[in-house]
DNA sequence: TTATAATTTTAGGCAAAGCTAAACATTAGT
DNA sequence: ACTAATGTTTAGCTTTGCCTAAAATTATAA
């Protein structure tokens, strides 16, 4: 496996649960920030390692073998992370760019000590879960805060979309992971909510409730 | 900085010392497991980028710019040395290359972090010294085991040549890091001695004790 | 000192992974 | 149903870092 061969499972991964379908050569090429023709040449090189199924202008498909490689690549990029945070005691914003390095590390004997060492950790620092060495992930069962009702009481788990700006505010604001959220109310007519943070109450809007995840028991 | 070029720097650094004078192409060829021509080639790209002086013919030298890239390389791999077999529990023999793979993880800000995590050390699991920053080496005041003469005493430091065979040899005899090495006896015509480490006492020959760093107070 | 040996460089290629431009397929709008 | 727009692939080129073979330089030794 090569960095750019990983990085490609890696991606086709995320984008396959997201859209819940094939992923098309466009859509990885964006993502990637590359060419369209560049895709198409590393799909025809997946394929022929049997990673991924590939159909001339209908997009790919990972293979059980496919996805248990992309699988593990994020695991040992969610369990950098959580070693970042846990024990760097970096900020959980400032994380990602360095695991994206240390994912391509290759030592199947390091993952497993890591994993040890921080505690066998299920979430990553964004409430992300972390894949088991075979690749199953543990389904969190999170949704989204503009999903809550009035009084209902949710944990912060994470985040949909992860812009340093979001990430920023939701510091400000006092809100990270495991944070409890209580909301007070909720407006109809375009979806802001206000909200208890420990002693602080403050309105949110709707763009901003629909982008943090949260569990609810 | 590349990978490649990253390596090469490191190579040329730590052969500089060694052999104390330019750094031939064969001599890095052999060492980098790769070719003359691949070396020169890469000689005249880091001669551009005024890593190091390349005269035709004559080796190559590093520069002061250089000398600190390399030395900010080999800080990184000996501080990581030091996180898997103090933290995760490695074994010092098992280290190495993990470490050469980690050491080209580019975040200064991880570096200090993770140097601050480990408590600053000056030396890595080898008793080799770990450069600061800025590319100071902290001379480790170590000799050779075989250089002590009776009833000395030495700590052990680390290894001259660290083959898995010889490593795997003083593990067996309980020598590591910190061990209290007790030279009883030397004899002249072969220059094996007898020493005593913890309750056993033993012979070593005198290639094991030109290979074994001890330091004397 | 001159020939031979060893070392180093140059020239020309190769594979990986990217790119642009052009060709080809699919989808969508009328 | 046909054309236009969009999406995808192919062809051919670039760079990086390596290779082999041949040429050039330096070292050794008779």
């Amino acid at each position: 496996m090569t960095l750019a061969e990983e990085n490609y499972l890696k991606t086709i991964f995320h984008l396959e649960r997201k859209l819940k379908s094939e992923v098309s050569t466009n859509a990885l090429a964006e993502r990637m920030q590359t060419r369209a023709s560049s895709v198409t040449d590393m799909m025809q090189k997946l394929a022929d390692k049997k990673m991924l199924v590939y159909k001339k202008y209908k997009g790919v498909q990972l293979t059980e073998k496919g996805k248990k490689a992309a699988a593990y690549v994020v695991r040992k990029h969610r369990l950098w992370e959580v070693f970042l945070v846990d024990k760097l005691k970096f900020h959980w914003d400032e994380v990602h760019e360095i695991a994206e390095q240390m994912e391509h590390i290759n030592s199947v004997e390091l993952i497993k000590r890591l994993d040890a060492f921080l505690g066998h950790p299920d979430f990553d620092p964004h409430g992300d879960p972390i894949p088991d060495k075979d690749g199953n992930i543990k389904k969190a069962e999170k949704r989204l805060l503009s999903e809550l009702i009035k009084n209902q009481i949710g944990i912060c788990v994470g985040v949909k979309e992860s812009s340093p700006e979001y990430l920023q505010y939701l510091d400000k604001k006092k809100i990270s992971i495991g944070t409890k959220i209580n909301v007070l109310g909720k407006e109809f007519f375009d979806g802001s909510m206000m909200i208890q943070v420990g002693r602080d109450q403050f309105f949110v809007s709707k763009q901003i409730a629909e982008n943090l995840y949260v569990q609810t028991n």
